[in-house]
DNA sequence: TTAAAAAAATGACCAATAGTCAGTTTAATT
DNA sequence: AATTAAACTGACTATTGGTCATTTTTTTAA
C-alpha cells in the first residue's frame, strides 16, 4: 500500500511549506526579526505544529542556511567546463561565489552566522555546514596542482582552508560594503578584483612560464 | 570645587565595574549565555542601575568589543620597530593578530559578531568598530609601498580592505579550528604559515630583486 | 545643623517570545 | 461503526530585556 509513502511525501511537503514561510518571515525587509508566531501565521498552522517539524527556531534557521548552501553549490556546479586549467576554474568559482552573495545576501549572512557560532545540527554531530562547497573547491585545487597551474608546496587541504577563509572574509566585507567600503571610498568591484590578483599571484607555482 | 570631577570619576568607575562584571558573565565558560540579571548580581547592583550606565544589553556588549579592539591595538603598537620594511612590519602585524586571537578568543568573537551584524554605536553614527586597527594597517601598507616592498598597482585603501578581510576570515576559521581544521586534519600553524606565504607572494611588486 | 533639591539606586513590574502539552480534530485501520 | 493512530491546536509557562514610580544617598543652601 502506498499510504505510508504518500504520508511521507505530505510530511516532507509540510516541512517545506514551513521552511518557505520561515524564509519569508525571517528575511523580510521590514520586520528584520521574525517570531515563530509570525511564521505560524504565515503558513497558516498553529505554533505547536511548527515544533512537530523542527526541534526549535534554530533548527529552522539552520535548515534555511542549508538550503542556501545548496544554492551555492548550484552556482558552483554550473561553472566547471572542460579544457580550463584548475587555476582558471578557481577563478570562475570566485566569480560564482560573488554572484551568489549578491543574489542571496540574506542566505549568505545566515550561513555566516552558523559558521561563526557553530551549531549542533539537528541530525547528529557538529556538521560542517559548508562542507560540500569546500569539497568542490578542493577538487578544483587538486586539478590545478596536477596541471601545474597552482603551487603545490602547500598541501591542497591547507590551501582549501586558506582560500575559503579568505573568501568568506571578503564576502563578509562585501555584505557590509556600506560601512567598510564606502568608509574608505573604494569601489567594490575593484576590491574584489584586487583580491583576485593578489590570490592568483600568491598561488602561482614557483616559476611560471 | 572638585566635586563634579570626583563624581565624574566615580561614574566612570561604576561603568567599568559593570563592564568587568559583564565580561565575566558573558564570557563565562559554563553558562555560555549570561543575562542582565546575572550581571547585576555579579556587580552587586540592581538591574535598573545597569541601565543608567548602558542603554541596553547590546551597548554593554559593544563596550566589551571596543575594549577588545583596544587590546588588539596594544598588540599592534608594540611591534613597530624602525629599520623594518613595510613588508616585514606587515608580517609582524599578522603575527600579533594571531596572538591576540589566541589570547582573547572571546573578545575577538564578539568583535566579529558586531562586524557581521552591524551596530548603531551608542554615541551617534554607525561607527566602524575596527577602524583604529585598520588605520594602523594602512600606515604600514603605505610605508611598504613607498619603500618598494609592497606592490602599488592596487591602491592602499583597496589592499587594506582586502588584507583585513582575508585576515578576519582566517581568524574566524582559527576560532573554529575544532570544526574546520580538524576536519581536514591539517595543522593550524601550517595553515597560518601558508596564508602568509600566499599573501606575501601576492603583494610582491612586479619585479623583485 | 537642617531642610530642600538633586543624583543615584532600587526592584516590582511589563512585554515579548521561545517552547510545551493536555486536549481536539482528522485520518487510517479493523 | 468502533478503535487506534497521527496530526494539529492554542492556551499556558518560563525566561529575560527593559521600564519607572519610589526610596535612599549625597549635595547644596540657608
Amino acid at each position: 500500500m502506498g499510504i505510508a509513502e504518500r504520508k511521507e511525501r505530505e510530511k516532507q511537503r509540510r516541512r517545506e511549506e514551513i521552511l518557505d514561510a520561515a524564509e519569508e518571515i525571517f528575511f523580510d525587509a521590514n520586520g528584520e526579526k521574525g517570531t515563530m508566531d509570525d511564521v505560524a501565521e504565515r503558513v497558516e498552522l498553529s505554533k505547536g505544529t511548527l515544533y512537530l517539524y523542527y526541534r526549535n527556531k534554530n533548527d529552522l534557521l539552520y535548515a534555511i542556511a542549508e538550503k542556501g548552501v545548496g544554492l551555492l553549490l548550484e552556482y558552483f556546479a554550473g561553472v566547471i567546463r572542460e579544457g580550463l586549467s584548475g587555476r582558471n576554474q578557481l577563478s570562475d568559482i570566485g566569480d560564482e561565489f560573488v554572484r551568489f552573495v549578491e543574489d542571496y545576501p540574506k542566505h549568505f549572512e545566515l550561513i555566516l552566522r552558523f559558521e561563526l557560532a557553530g551549531y549542533q545540527s539537528p541530525d547528529g554531530g557538529d556538521r560542517l555546514l559548508m562542507e560540500p562547497a569546500l569539497a568542490f573547491l578542493r577538487e578544483v585545487l587538486v586539478r590545478g596542482q596536477k596541471d601545474g597551474s597552482i603551487r603545490d608546496d602547500i598541501t591542497e587541504d591547507e590551501i582549501v582552508i586558506i582560500l575559503w577563509s579568505q573568501m568568506i572574509g571578503l564576502m563578509q566585507s562585501i555584505l557590509r560594503k556600506e560601512r567598510y567600503i564606502d568608509f574608505y571610498g573604494v569601489e567594490l568591484k575593484r576590491v574584489i578584483k584586487g583580491h583576485y590578483r593578489i590570490i592568483m599571484k600568491g598561488i602561482e607555482p614557483k616559476s611560471t612560464e
